[in-house]
DNA sequence: TAAATTATGATAGTAACACTATTATATTTG
DNA sequence: CAAATATAATAGTGTTACTATCATAATTTA
């Protein structure tokens, strides 16, 4: 996995930039300062002139890579699920066994997240903060079925499709596999949410990710008999 | 129940807004209004200024009810919820099978929406609309431990906590349960988001609520053995 | 009923945001 | 070296999210 992902890079919808920023060193550190002003300070606050300012760069320079800050959180979070897509795909498709292979996948898109150095211009940790707080605004918009149409979220819908394909090979006969991953994929990170701001609305206590639970659902939703 | 709804009001914390709209005729018209045009045209999009034009009022005059457009949509998610608490409490309150009670809870939050005629100002159809698409933006804040602390959203709080409570009475040897009532609560309005914009990541066709579903995972979860 | 209080409306103003356009200046490439 | 490209700097526009002030209408109370 470290050799194949040396030359690896996250391929994301060319609709969503203007520029590719893997292209150039301003690009890069767009993406790299974003990051961590928009978990310090929340996409609302963020903006393009505060961003410029904080990479020794120029408001309009940025607008020649993103049409707007909406574009940069679809282009975060589409190369969020791209990186956690990577580790399902190669931690699962050598596992045969169906039950093993399915409970590997949720304990992937479960656990805490380590910074990969195969990408140092992105902080995965803050990433994976900012998937959890601000990525449901990516989706959550009037504009939401033109986006959709043009492959937004391609990614996304792949990593759910995946999941949907794993829970049907455990349970063949469960009339619900797609409408269980979407549950699983949303809620774990609803799950992080309340862990932080409401820790009184789930079972998943600090430092532990919601892994355990989404396994113990799924599994006992498809063993029933 | 018809009889009792007659002098209820819903209770919204205090700190939501400025003057209670439920207290004047234009404050009831800015909840009309704001419901139909937040889903109209989007929470993003929808400002006071074009809120005063639309019931031929001032800009001026609705800040006098509200600090801003999220302390309103802080105030029609609460409003919803305590209406959906409402008919929890009575439908629920008379069985006694735990089975059967809990059955019915998941069904009353996942039932499609019918507009109350005690509430003539507020269209219950749209408003649910609102929450399936907006509600999360009220809690994906950078305010949202102070606005908890403040007591902004005990209502959703103590939903999470009723439906937690039923799915113990169910099985007390759950280790989740907590968890499990939030995921539902949550996942339902997720669902039946993708049902209207991603309808290849659920099993809920367009017309059929999420309630089977839920109904299913939350039973084959607590009765497996 | 007049006076006082309160609610609403109208207008104006400010700082920030979300851009667009233009021009200047580096930097890279042919 | 010239040409092309990338970036920076500046300015400008319309909108948003307010705040402040004053006028007027409606309601309450003395």
């Amino acid at each position: 996995m470290e050799r194949l992902l040396q030359s690896v890079k996250i391929a994301i919808n060319e609709k969503v930039y203007v520029k590719d920023p893997e292209s150039s060193d301003l690009g890069k550190r767009i993406i790299e300062k974003s990051i961590l002003m928009i978990d310090e300070m929340g996409f609302e606050a963020f903006t393009f002139k505060k961003l410029g300012h904080e990479i020794g760069s120029n408001e309009s320079s940025i607008y020649r890579y993103f049409e707007n800050k909406h574009k940069l959180l679809v282009y975060l979070t589409s190369w969020y699920w791209g990186w956690v897509e990577y580790q399902l795909v190669f931690s699962t498709n050598s596992i045969s066994d169906v039950d093993e292979k399915l409970k590997r996948a949720i304990e992937i898109i479960s656990k805490p997240v380590e910074e990969d150095s195969h990408f140092l211009h992105i902080n995965e940790v803050v990433l994976k903060r900012i998937v959890v707080n601000e990525s449901s605004k990516s989706f959550l918009t009037k504009e939401v079925d033109i986006e959709n149409k043009d492959g937004y979220f391609v990614i996304y819908k792949r990593m759910v499709t995946r999941l949907s394909e794993m829970i049907n090979a455990v349970n063949p006969d469960y009339l619900y596999p797609t409408s269980l991953a979407s549950t699983i994929l949303e809620g774990v990170q609803h799950q992080n949410f309340l862990k932080d701001h409401f820790h009184s609305l789930t079972d998943c206590v600090a430092n532990e990710d919601p892994g355990q639970f989404f396994v113990d659902l799924a599994f006992k939703t498809l063993k029933s008999h």
